[in-house]
DNA sequence: GGTATCCTCAACCATATGGTTGAGGATCTC
DNA sequence: GAGATCCTCAACCATATGGTTGAGGATACC
C-alpha cells in the first residue's frame, strides 16, 4: 500500500499510468514527452514496476510495458472507505441542522 | 494531488486518519499510539494538514484535529477512471477469449 | 506564583529521493 | 563487421524526508 501510493505521488508516474491505458508503451516512448534524461524516466519506471502498477517485457532490446491496474483497486477501497465515513457525518451533519432548525420555525 | 497521494503513502498518516474517522482527536492522542517522538508525529500531522487532509484548531494549550476527507474525493476518482479503464480492457479479453474459443468448438 | 502539561520550533543526523553524466550490454540494421 | 538504437547500470550530487534531542511558549492546575 505504501509502495502504491508512494508511486502515484508524482506527476510523471501518474502520467506515464495515463499514457499506458491506452496501450503498452516503451520505456523511450514514456519517457520521451517528461523533460529529464531517459535514464531518470526509467527510474520512475522501476518505482511503478516494484509498486506492481507496470508490468514489463523485453522484446529485443525494447522494453515493453503495460499498466496493471489491479493494484489500485485496494488504494482505491481504502479511500471510500473514508470518503463514506466523511459523507455519513455530513448527513449525520444535515440531521442536526434541520432538527435544531424546526423548532426554531416554529418560534417565528 | 501529489500532497494527497504523498500524505498517503505512509502507514503511521494512514493510520492517524483512521483514528480520525471516529472523531477529533489532539495531536497528543494521535502521537501516543506511535512508536515515535511527540515531535516526529507532530510532522506527520503537518503533513496531513498541507494536504488538505486534516483541519486543525487550536483550543488552549491542545491542538484538536478532525478529518477532513474532501480531497480524498479527487484522488478516489482518478483511481477509478484507471481502475475502469482496466476492467473494459479485462472485459475485451474476455470477450476476445470467448470469441475464439466458440469456433474450437464447433471444431471438436 | 510555581509547576505540570501540550505542543511547536530549531538544530542536527542518517538515509532516501530525484536528477545528472558517462560507460557499456544487447539488439537491430545496413 | 560496423554503427546506430534502446536501455540498464554505477557513480555522483543536491535536496527532501523522517527521525532524534533540547529549549521554550502558552495554558491549566494547585
Amino acid at each position: 500500500m505504501d509502495a502504491v501510493f508512494h508511486a502515484l505521488a508524482s506527476g510523471a508516474r501518474r502520467d506515464m499510468l495515463a499514457r499506458l491505458s491506452s496501450g503498452p508503451l516503451t520505456v523511450g516512448q514514456l519517457a520521451a514527452p517528461l523533460d529529464m534524461s531517459l535514464a531518470a524516466a526509467a527510474k520512475h519506471v522501476q518505482v511503478l514496476e516494484r509498486a506492481g502498477l507496470l508490468q514489463r517485457t523485453v522484446d529485443g532490446r525494447r522494453h515493453i510495458c503495460r499498466l496493471e491496474a489491479a493494484p489500485l483497486t485496494s488504494a482505491r477501497e481504502w479511500l471510500a472507505f473514508y470518503e463514506r465515513h466523511w459523507s455519513e457525518r455530513l448527513d449525520a451533519l444535515d440531521t442536526l441542522i434541520r432538527a435544531t432548525a424546526r423548532p426554531k420555525e416554529k418560534e417565528q
